[in-house]
DNA sequence: ACTGTTCGATCGATAAAACCGATGACCTTG
DNA sequence: CAAGGTCATCGGTTTTATCGATCGAACAGT
């Protein structure tokens, strides 16, 4: 039988590839930075390869499949958590931590609702949030320091699994002395013609409007002198401000983001567009079926909040 | 930071789980029946659980929580092998062992043309082969006992990746004096209505022969007074004695399996059946680019061999 | 019921390893 | 060239894994 790596050194390897710096490393595994030195040594002999290149200066180098060797690290490290912590999720079905990534066109407008709902319904839950965008959140979660994503799906996101919870609806929002405010609703085609705002490049919501309006995703698409919003709050008011127009979702929309600035909604003509609200975690997580009791709850709360 | 269960700790429970006889599975991890007990006990402290019900008269009884542990003790070591697999995989890529299994109706004709092409394009390559059912290759497969597989796709096999290298047509196999042997053709409809020899339960190519004939998979179905074949040579018998007519895929039959039998060979009318050949191994596999270059030999020697 | 056997748990001793603190060698920067 | 920073190495200590021997309970055959 071959001899197998420490959970211990694959801590180390890790730790190391985050911060690039064997002292930091250490502290972040809580040993000296002699044991951890020692540790990737041992691992690099059993192995009998060489993770690091040590002759690239003082910086930290990492050879091709020492590269590879640290995402199977991470893999296999979650893999080995997901024994321990599949015991907690047994003990205490939905109890303890629960790491969620938000996605910023979703945080703001459903958890001030969620929350309050979830608090009620599994009291035992401690839920720790991180704003983020998708990709990020995406990464967060196959490195194991996220447990579960609320976004928009379908995401890109291998070995996850994903369950939809919502659908929600997108929404033209106008300065009131728009000449497409007198329309009773408003088809995608007169959109594409509008000097239309979104937000800056990264954000889902960008991507999906931009399909909405029939116009393909690419370098200042869509954007009007180069300038795009960071946060749907700063939409509006560009739109308020009478910058173009905008798409907003529907969620946002009933949790009042244009309520005291005067702009007009209007739906969108045809069968309408959408994008659909949802849950995704890792494959084989152990708190899997914890995941899926929070989707149905977040079914109830969606709909509500979508009035 | 939570206290991780140790790689060796798992090698117990899994050896455990496999013989449920303490002597047996330390002998199996090469220690003595006192250290996979301590390691047990250690393991069960650690995890603050009961993994074993030790209530259970002298037999190893697991509990439901610890089932489930074992899975994911699976899991996780097969990870952790993955790590070094990964430094042997780059240090000579196409070598070392090679554990594959492959379903009784492709390897007997499939494999004697197969071996010689893989030796001379990949010398160092040790293959080890295993013959039996999807299913049970499958098992094997998840639990780590098999690397690779060759079978008929798609297959039920969760977390794998799968390569189709060849599509193997059905063709009709009659007795000379048979009615339809004077047939250009055969149409699938005519088939449903003969007495139709297949291969026992189990055999996927059973289900995809009834699925031809437009019949569901059922106890019984298309078996004549309960016998049903345990190969493909023993079917070509059964047909010679005019027990009825049957459906062979072209592999077989290019392999020469009718030649002596004095058999009728005929076509299916219409678009015609076929089953796809394939190779299907664990998604993240250390090797999966040296599975693939394998499966691309695969697509000629398959090429070869249905002529 | 008695008894021998089998099986898993426990104990004491020993060898291996993980880890720490201090130190050394080397590179980089001012 | 001197100073600071960074990783490797070394000696000593603590912890852990393992072994061999033994114990006690459950079971089977008489």
């Amino acid at each position: 039988m071959t001899l197998l790596p420490s959970p211990q050194q694959l801590r180390y390897l890790i730790a190391l590839a985050e911060s690039r710096h064997f002292g930091r490393a250490a502290q972040a595994c809580s040993v000296t930075q002699s044991t951890l030195s020692a540790g990737l040594l041992a691992l690099e002999r059993q192995l009998d390869t060489s993770i690091l290149d040590r002759d690239a200066g003082r910086h930290v180098v990492f050879t091709p499949l020492g590269l590879e060797l640290v995402e199977r690290a991470r893999t296999a490290l979650s893999a080995l958590e997901a024994v321990s912590e599949a015991v907690l999720a047994a003990r205490e079905p939905m109890g303890g931590p629960l790491r969620m990534g938000v996605i910023p066109t979703i945080g703001p407008f459903l958890l001030p609702r969620l929350m309050p709902a979830l608090r009620r319904a599994f009291p035992r839950l401690k839920l720790y949030l991180r704003e983020d965008t998708t990709a990020n959140l995406a990464a967060r979660l196959n490195a194991n320091r996220l447990d579960l994503l609320l976004l928009a799906v379908p995401c890109e996101c291998p070995g996850a699994e994903a369950m939809p919870v919502a659908r929600d609806a997108f929404v033209v929002a106008l300065p009131p002395d728009h000449r497409l405010a007198g329309e009773e609703q408003i088809s995608p085609a007169a959109l594409s013609t509008e000097r239309l705002l979104l937000l800056e490049d990264g954000h889902c919501l960008r991507d999906q409007a931009l399909a909405v309006c029939g116009l393909l995703a690419g370098d200042g698409t869509g954007e009007q002198d180069g300038f795009a919003a960071t946060s749907l709050h700063t939409l509006v008011q560009m739109v308020a401000n009478g910058l173009g127009i905008t798409l907003l979702p529907r969620l946002a929309v009933a949790a009042g983001i244009v309520e005291g600035t005067g702009l007009v909604l209007r739906p969108l003509a045809g069968a309408g567009a959408w994008r659909t609200l949802g849950l995704v975690w890792r494959q084989n997580a152990p708190r899997a079926s914890d995941y899926r009791a929070l989707g149905a709850h977040l079914v109830d709360t969606c709909r509500e909040a979508l009035q």
